[in-house]
Order: structure tokens, then sequence, then C-alpha cells
DNA sequence: GCGTTGGGAAAACGATCGTTCTCTGCAAGG
DNA sequence: CCTTGCAGAGAACGATCGTTTTCCCAACGC
């Protein structure tokens, strides 16, 4: 179910979809998804919650898999990359939720929460390079990240994260 | 009834506004919204037109009472600043309905033209200062740009442009 | 073997949505 | 003064939504 909602959320929007649609596509009944979920509203927190999870730990590996060292930061926008050219790529979920649901503290909470767990593992990556303050970097890492996602899903522009990754890099080189 | 549907639609969502909302906001009857915009789809697209216009004039006219040189550059983020700082700040309305309604082309469409427009006007300033080359600096603000409006939207950290604006500063800094 | 439970299919419900229609009043032009 | 037209208020309509309910069947414990 979670992944049908998932699927279907994501591509279309929370709003955009019904839960006759989830149910078809999840292959289950209304009455099981209901007697699981309790209502939209949960089955959509439950919904950002594991993609939470999912997209950060697929974040890590994607850094673990790099060379110590200034590597495991330009992995990010590497593996930033490769997300941005799947076609089904529809920005980041949580920054869709929030501009969808402004209303929704559940939801608006489950974005906030995500976004400083990325906070705090790009000040892990940074913090392993030694170079500069790693704090001050995490910042600026921050918001080249969101908006690499963002110009990448409002325009259609999959070489908005190069572009990003450059500035990233003349920041390393600064800090050095 | 642009006034009405603009206050409604950035505030609460294009979704989960109605037509009688706007409609007993706006102070006018259904049938003269229908007269004039037709359907709500085309209600929608214009108040994002509109929208388009009057912020990036507004940014434009901050950006002009700054100093020539690089304050012009960082002028654009305590414009910023000045915005997320407005109770009423609700993010970018245009990477709102790209999360809201990801398969409306004609909204799309709207919001990829704000965001080229939004960038032709940075390689501008850019331009003006003779700094660097203006397109790689270009390049490397609007990340910078988009990401402090997403950080301070969805995490609600009114300090993100302040970190976005120290890192232009080191990236102006370098390519002096 | 029989009763109980749980899930699938689908109808039903009340609410709300976008859109259209009806009725009324009013203000301008001949 | 009378007519024409526009705009307000609100009912009405068909569609869709989230949610609940009904009915049916298969699998399990005793």
């Amino acid at each position: 179910m979670l992944d049908a909602a998932e699927r279907l959320f994501y591509a279309s929007g929370v709003q955009a979809v019904g839960i006759d649609a989830v149910v078809a596509e999840a292959g289950v009944a209304t009455k099981t998804l209901y007697a699981h979920f309790g209502s939209k509203d949960r089955l959509v927190e439950a919904y950002l919650r594991r993609r939470d999870q999912r997209w950060l730990s697929w974040l890590t590996s994607r850094i673990d898999h790099a060379e110590p060292g200034r590597d495991r930061v330009l992995a990010v926008f590497d593996a930033l990359d490769e997300w941005f050219a799947d076609p089904g790529f529809s920005g980041c979920a949580f920054v869709d939720v929030a501009g969808e649901l402004p209303d929704n503290a559940a939801t608006r909470a489950v974005a906030r929460d995500h976004k400083r767990a990325l906070r705090t593992l790009l000040r892990e990556v940074v913090a392993g390079i030694g170079a500069g303050e790693p704090d001050t970097l995490a910042e600026w890492l921050m918001p080249l990240v969101e908006g690499a996602v963002v110009t990448a899903h409002v325009e259609g522009d999959l070489r908005a994260v190069i572009r990003a990754r450059s500035a990233v890099a003349a920041l390393l080189d600064r800090a050095r």
C-alpha cells in the first residue's frame, strides 16, 4: 500500500490522487487501507516518513561509496545527478507537500525533520574532509543542494546540478 | 479578483481553495469571475502570471536601490531576507504550484518562464560587477537563491538567507 | 463440521468541488 | 419612462472526494 501511495502521490501530488486510485494501484480493498492507516492524512504522513528514511539512506550509501575526502562532498551532487535523470523525478517530495498543504502541521513537521536530517548528514560529510569550518561549509552546501533540486524540477534543467557542483568545488578550494 | 485569488492561493494552496472562497474574498459574484476567467485553471494561470511580473519587478527595484558593484549581488539576499520576514511568506509560489500540480502544463510553463526570467536577471546583476565569468557566477547564484527560499519555507529557518549570502560573498571573493 | 475472523469488491453516504442557471436589482441610453 | 445589459446572491447540478457500510468468500481454531 505504501508503495502504491508513494508512486501516485509523488507523481501527481497528494490532493490530485484519490483514495480509490491508491486502493486500485495497491490491489487491496478500501476497508483494508482504512484498517491500517485510519485516514488519508495518516497515509500521507506514513508515505512521507518512509520516503524520508529511504531517500536519506540512499544518499548515504552513495556518499559512502565515494573515496574519503572531498570526493564525498561532490558525491552528493553526483547522486543528485542520477536522481534527476530518473524519468519519475518530480522534485523533493517534502518541498512538494510543503507547498501543497501549507496548513497541515503533521506533514510540515515531517518535511522539517527531513531537512534537518539532511543538514546533519551534510555536516558529517563536510566534517570528514577536514577543510575549513565544517559548520560553515555545511550551511553553504544546504541551499546549493536544495536549489539544484528545485531548478531541476521546475525548469527541467538536468544540468543544474553540474553548476551547483562547480560552485561547491569553488567553495571547497577557497576553504582549503 | 486577482488580489483575492493571490491571497488565498498563495496562503493555502491552489487545490485547497475553492472558487467560492475566492468569490467571497473578492466580493464579486461567481458569474462575474467566470465571465472574466472562464475556469479555475485560467484564474490560477492569471494569478501566477501577475505574481511573476510583480515579484520580479519588486526584486529588481531592491537591486537597483543598492550601490553598483558587488553590493547589488548581495542586495538580492537582503531582499530575500525581507521577504522571509513577512508573516505571509509561504515559499516561492511557482515552486509550490509545480509541486502541487505536476501534470498541469500551463502552470508549469509559467513557473519555468519565471525561473528563466530570474536567471536572466541574476546574470545581468552579476555582469554589472565585472568579476569573474558572469555566466558562471550567475549559475552559482541561482541554486543559492532557490535553496534559501526553500529552506526558509520548509524549515522556517529565517537565517538561511544569511548563510547563503555568506556563500555568495565567498564565491565573489574567489572570482575577484 | 462449524463458527469466527479478515480481507476483497463495490455500493452508499454526506460533503465539497467546479460550473451553470435563475432571479433580482440597478444604472445608463434612447 | 422604458429598455437593455451587467452584476450580485444564491440555488442547482453533476462529478468526485474521503469515509463507512454491506455482502460474500476463504482460511483458520475448536
